[in-house]
DNA sequence: TAGATTGTTAATCGATTAACAATC
DNA sequence: TAGATTGTTAATCGATTAACAATC
């Protein structure tokens, strides 16, 4: 597996984005330049991020076959294999993301959701939500490697700490707080208040 | 106003946390070896973003006052001038950032919401909903900044182009979409994708 | 052929990290 | 004083952009 720039790991969805609006309006091929055109990017930038993703090379005068390219990006980010999740803490935020269709597309799949308070079984959008403290046991026979916090702030690092014990490989945060992990544990962090700060900053320079 | 790299900004809510982790345990000062520490981060590289965003020295063999950081930090970002917000699309998603209780922390006040099916006037979390065709009106008249799309894809370049001739600032998206805006209106665009694939591309390297 | 596009090698830019003198 | 910490100047690193030959 090759390692790969965080910078172009994010522009890779992108980059998906407008390939298959391009898909759908009929068109076969695509050249560097007029994805870079629709993203408001540097054309060779683009290039360079597609030369490290895909296997097949593009063709001068013409670009690249979209259909092709799309399968490319796709495995390359593993949309194809799907990994397993959960998700902990069905709150506001919680239903938002189990209510979202997009993961299925994106390869994660959440198999089931844990909560404090669950009076009876039920479930959100089709994924059974369990008691938490019953949470440990499944991720661990389930060989879940994907945790998704958003509960609160308070509860955060035990949860954390419980989908460690089960054996949990990577977490997504929604919790406002640095979470202690062991090294080979994957963290990573969705922060409202770093995009806020960005959007408050551009609109006060103005 | 100072320009500020990105990274430093992105880094300033998290220093921000763990001073008033700090404050709340009673210390008084800090040093920035002691938040590198805590945020797995260099100190160097803290201490060169403080020096950015405070007015006042540190001390050495001391650090810096927490409360003196922490007022300085947060007048930086904005958190002491509110800004007013709306919010269109009150899907599940929506509801999740209108039930948010942070926003005002960070200096931002979720004003009003708007929605496609809206029977009667009704509200979420105390923000009142109305329908979407009397936005523009009262987004202008109100002479709102922010624009928060919680939309789905098809709608969100129509909702945009409404906020942007009621005059909005800067939106907030969280709709798959590069949305095509004026250069002078600022977007941040919030993608699920982008985090997915950090995700499942670092889970995938081991 | 001419022109758009490719991939690659070099230059630039910006952010991170290292080194170090100053100081409480 | 000794040691932790400061701020600053220099070195390193990585990503972006520019330049250019190759080619369909």
């Amino acid at each position: 597996m090759k390692e790969i720039p965080e910078k172009t790991l994010r522009r890779l969805p992108q980059y998906l984005m407008v390939l298959k609006d391009l898909r759908t309006e009929g068109y076969e091929t695509c050249s560097a330049s007029h994805i870079a055109e629709a993203l408001d990017l540097n054309p060779i930038q683009v290039r360079k991020d597609l030369a490290l993703v895909s296997n097949h090379e593009g063709v001068p005068n013409q670009g690249r076959l979209i259909n092709r390219l799309i399968k490319d990006i796709e495995d390359f980010l593993g949309y194809n294999t799907t990994s397993q999740a959960v998700l902990v803490g069905v709150g506001m935020l919680g239903r938002a993301l189990l209510s979202y269709p997009g993961f299925k597309h994106y390869g994660v799949e959440i198999m089931v959701a844990f909560e404090q308070q669950v009076d009876q079984v039920y479930s959100v959008n089709q994924v059974p939500v369990y008691h938490i403290t019953v949470m440990e046991n499944l991720v661990q026979r389930m060989k879940i490697p994907i945790g998704i916090i958003t509960v609160p702030k308070k509860a955060a690092q035990a949860v954390c700490d419980t989908l460690v014990s089960a054996g949990i490989k990577a977490i997504w945060n929604f919790a406002p707080i640095k979470l202690k992990v062991p090294e080979d544990v994957i963290v990573h962090d969705e922060n409202m208040a770093e995009s806020l700060a960005i959007i408050t900053n551009k609109l006060m320079q103005k």
